[in-house]
DNA sequence: GTGGCACCGTTCGCTATCGAACATACCTCC
DNA sequence: GGAGGTATGTTCGATAGCGAACGGTGCCAC
């Protein structure tokens, strides 16, 4: 806790989890690391299945999908560089327990299981980042939950919309409305109704599978707070490296429970 | 991972977590355990503040919740005796990412947030229990989320009961038409439609907050599957100690990805 | 340039659930 | 044995989103 020479993380990678290591760490991990292409629709893990590789993304987009059997799929997660794909095996379990899919090519650094598992043991920085990614997952995971459960979907959308932009960087990305009904659990026209109404607004435009952020504050005011919740929730504990220079003024999260009191 | 003598767990605690540990191990952590009635209607932990204890449920049902802000809450996980409550704290996040609140009343031993830390360093086996749990919770997570989205409200219920049946080991429970509607995130008088059409089926009845469960297998039917897939998921990757000597057949999980596949 | 395709816009009838009431039954306590 | 509280039953109008369909428009390949 004393003033030691603040490490100089390797930055070699952008992926922020791999970026935190030392040096040494990172050097050691290098064999077993392999740059592989993010295609945009390729499924990097099924549910249930066997996890062979875990990826930390570089840069695009990566989503988690539950599955309601016999409806589709819906996201649960989402994570850019500053997170990984392969949780569950951190945590002891070596198949996928939630479907990843590319949003939005780009890059990432993929690593065997056995290696991470093994790596896992020997690094101790390694472990503390993936673990705070780990919870970091699970609170967006929860809170996720709720929002499909109340908000409605021009909130939800405008909740997807900055998230996207957060990890991909941009101002603009390609996104039809088809691919946004899918993430968000609702039908294409759904989409488009409530999309027509943000670029109304102003806040956004799209055109043929592109999309313009035009005015992210306003995105921020018409998104449900779940956005800002989540975003709170994952600066609080641990101090893992975060890819956001955030401003957003942390939501009262005193009265949550208040709000929602049982009785 | 040759023949050694299988571990004798203690029973001293109805804990699945840890009952698994060795006699030895238990024995290290009792000085630090406290036994305490979870009380029906009790906070466990608030969503965003600091974790102080977490505990290990012997009996009695948790539910956590995740809360829209300006909404109720919903019910996002629920353990009873084959979990624990604190999970983020393993994961190095010293808040409570979900709140907790106690379903229905039972005991649970609690250990402060800061034993519990280094417990969880110096043994191996509280640590792989530990994750595996943790795994398990993101799955019931992510799987509620789709769940939340897609389901209707007599499949939803039906699974909540089947939930918790499996953890009260009961086939009959406290638990009023009201206390349901907040844990499935709706109406009061919704729970009360619903039920009533499993209760003119057969699979139910109910008075004046007393829940019966009259056919299991029934409700089994009538309940969407997300029931059978987190416990199927569960039941893979490590082998954590599990309380239900289940005998469901796991379903067809090969073709999740092929039910949702995006295009 | 024209055919085909991917993407977006719109409409119609339908259903689950909402919010807000009000009505009834049972249990407990004095 | 009545009073009051708790739990369940019912109703009414409103609405978000569904499923299915069809129309338009810009882009690209041939």
């Amino acid at each position: 806790m004393a003033n030691k020479p603040s490490p100089q993380p390797v930055v070699d990678t952008r992926n922020c989890l791999l970026a935190a290591l030392m040096p040494r760490d990172f050097e050691h991990l290098q064999s077993g690391l392999e740059r592989v292409p993010l295609e945009l629709g390729a499924v990097l893990h099924e549910p249930g299945a066997q996890i062979e590789h875990v990826y930390f993304p570089e840069s695009g987009l990566v989503s988690m999908l539950a599955v309601a059997y016999g409806h589709h799929a819906v996201e649960v997660g989402l994570t850019g560089r500053e997170g990984m794909i392969g949780v569950p095996l951190a945590l002891g379990h070596d198949s996928a327990l939630m479907g990843a899919f590319v949003q939005s090519g780009g890059t990432a650094l993929r690593l065997s299981a056995a290696r991470f598992r093994r790596e896992l043991l020997n690094c101790t920085t390694l472990r503390q980042h993936v673990y705070g990614f780990a919870a970091n997952l699970l609170a967006q995971v929860a809170q996720t939950a709720a929002c499909n459960r109340f908000h409605v979907l021009e909130q939800r959308l405008a909740r997807w919309l900055l998230m996207a932009q957060d990890r991909l960087e941009a101002e603009q990305f390609r996104m039809t409305h088809e691919f946004l009904g899918h993430m968000l659990g609702v039908r294409r026209v759904g989409v488009t109704k409530a999309a027509y109404g943000l670029q109304r607004a102003g806040l956004i435009h799209y055109r043929r599978g592109n999309i313009f952020i035009e005015d992210r504050a306003g995105l921020e005011r018409v998104s449900c707070p779940c956005y800002a919740v989540v975003r709170a929730l994952s600066q609080t504990g641990l101090d893992t490296c975060h890819l956001l220079d955030m401003d957003v003024a942390a939501p009262a999260q005193a009265d949550f429970c208040a709000k929602a009191h049982i009785q």
